[in-house]
DNA sequence: GGTAATCCTGTACCCGGGTACAGGATGCAA
DNA sequence: TTGCATCCTGTACCCGGGTACAGGATTACC
């Protein structure tokens, strides 16, 4: 344990939340998180909760919301109830359609790659010339799904 | 029709393929398309073929490829049969594979914002310390979805 | 009080897939 | 030949989520 009475230090916090001291210092200046009290000499002091704030922050990440989304669901924690749409279930039902239209796309995309593979299709400027080649060539580019990275 | 022949120019190229005068010098850039040859005056003088070309490399795209693999992907059109894993079949089922895993992640990531919704969750420093609630706060870096973008 | 470990700020860079702009040079038609 | 559209090169910037490094200042331990 630390000896400063509680208060941990950027590297701890750091190590117990598994992020880089870096990462922290990002997350202040995105405004994830707040400006800690400081030591005499200027070094953040950091009460225990930070760390589960960190969880926090990299359990909606891993659900798929933006560090921007993040913030606001941090904040959204705080002063309750701003009104619908406003608390965590609201957005989350939101990165849920989120993600099923990208589960969606993805599955368009496996099933025309399952088509190439099984037509045999080697070479696709071949391809792109004979009219039996069940890839999407001439693709509207407003329907198609966005690939892996959206 | 131009007048050039059957050359096209950037601007007819780009607008025949949907893209973008900036883009076609970026994929040059980025090796995916040769140099074609030049007017006198240094101006870009294309064969219609490379309009097809374009087409593959879009169509490529939307299936997952990084632009990086569409280089190899139009360069493994080229000399056929460079050995096993270089075709595009080899590359396909390897994408798939890739494109699989990722829906994966998202489902596991769509199973687990159900839940959240589900359980009613609408705070999450509060979920954070209470052990009923189903996200996942403590995992290992290791293992968890990459979220939406990979 | 010495010395090492940690911390501070500011700035620049990475990836992928482009877009935007400045400042000149060509191409083409009347 | 003049005027305007198009093209050229080079450079910088955008997004998201960080990482890396330089050059000082502070803290912790002996």
């Amino acid at each position: 344990m630390t000896r400063t009475g509680g208060w941990l230090r950027t590297g701890e916090v750091a190590e117990a939340a598994d992020v880089s001291a870096q990462t922290l210092r990002y997350y202040h200046r995105r405004g994830l998180l707040r400006e800690p009290r400081r030591s005499n000499g200027g070094h953040r002091l950091y009460p225990p909760e930070t760390v589960t704030v960190l969880r926090v922050i990299k359990a909606a990440q891993r659900l798929g919301f933006t560090l921007d989304e993040v913030a606001g669901l941090v904040e959204a924690g705080g002063h309750r109830h701003g009104g619908p749409d406003r608390g965590l279930r609201a957005r989350a039902v939101a990165k849920l359609a989120e993600v099923e239209q990208r589960i969606a796309d993805l599955q368009t995309i496996r099933e025309t790659l399952l088509q190439a593979v099984d037509a045999g299709c080697d070479d696709l400027v071949v391809c792109a010339g004979s009219p039996c080649c069940p890839l999407p060539f001439a693709e509207p580019a407003t329907a198609g799904p966005r690939a892996l990275r959206p």
